[in-house]
DNA sequence: ATAATTGCAAAAGCTTTGCATGGCC
DNA sequence: GGCCATGCAAAGCTTTTGCAATTAT
């Protein structure tokens, strides 16, 4: 549960304007935890904020993510979906359906980190590794 | 390098008609390496196929999709990408470019596979596992 | 005060769809 | 011959863009 207080303190910390668009937004994608498009974000926030702009929800997620307080999360059917959750973490993705969950696993984590920092690739520098587990939630 | 007959085999294997259309298009996602969007391989087909429809393509790529010739690839902008490459491989994703690269590591894929077996998940049936390494080529 | 953000509507992608025509088996 | 695939153009959906009006600092 992240509060409305964190959320400004968020925006705070990255010198952006704390606006309620920016607020309502980032809230949305906390308490939505599906990994919302932006469909679902606007449909979240009509509740609250009737007159929130179509547009201003791309311009705002656009820079959330280039502001790193949202990660973009890849999909194959050409929606963009959104993750809120920052720290290290993998995805199950549903074969059947868009539905796509959080999986951690720190022993993973270290298994994944030994290996590759043995691991010499010439041509790459990694910056992050990400287990893309698809299958079917039971 | 895969050849017009073992194309042709693949298509007649799934009971698909062979038509110039789908080996070319199926072609070209042998031949562009770098996991091509509908667009790259409109554009290389052009030359040899000058009058194929945008909409064919799109229909034809969404049939070898759902008959398993070829997989998509996820991405996080938008647009849908594929690889004709259907034994288990990894991806690296550059983060400043839109390329994406194949990675092998069958060492890597067994430490996979054993973490797994042993792995109990209460809610999910493991189909496939992949990673998503982002990073930067140099 | 002023620079950044919002709203609105238009436009721009990329992808899908419908239907008549044509081609594979 | 029959049925499936193709071509074409229109429509659909998601996302981006431009600009005037508004708002946060």
């Amino acid at each position: 549960m992240v509060s409305k207080s964190e959320i400004i303190e968020k925006l705070k910390g990255k010198q952006l304007k704390v606006t309620p668009q920016r607020v309502a937004i980032l809230e949305a994608c906390y308490q939505l935890n599906n990994h919302p498009g932006a469909e679902n974000i606007i449909h979240f926030i009509k509740d609250h904020h009737p007159h929130i702009s179509v547009g201003t929800v791309y311009k705002v997620l656009d820079s959330l993510v280039e502001n790193k307080l949202l990660k973009r999360v890849k999909t194959e059917n050409g929606i963009m979906r959104y993750d809120a959750v920052l720290s290290s973490h993998h995805h199950l993705y549903c074969e059947e359906t868009d539905r796509i969950e959080d999986y951690v696993d720190v022993e993973l984590d270290s298994i994944l980190n030994n290996y590759f920092r043995g691991k010499k690739m010439k041509n790459f520098k990694i910056k992050d590794i990400k287990l893309q587990i698809t299958g079917k939630f039971k």
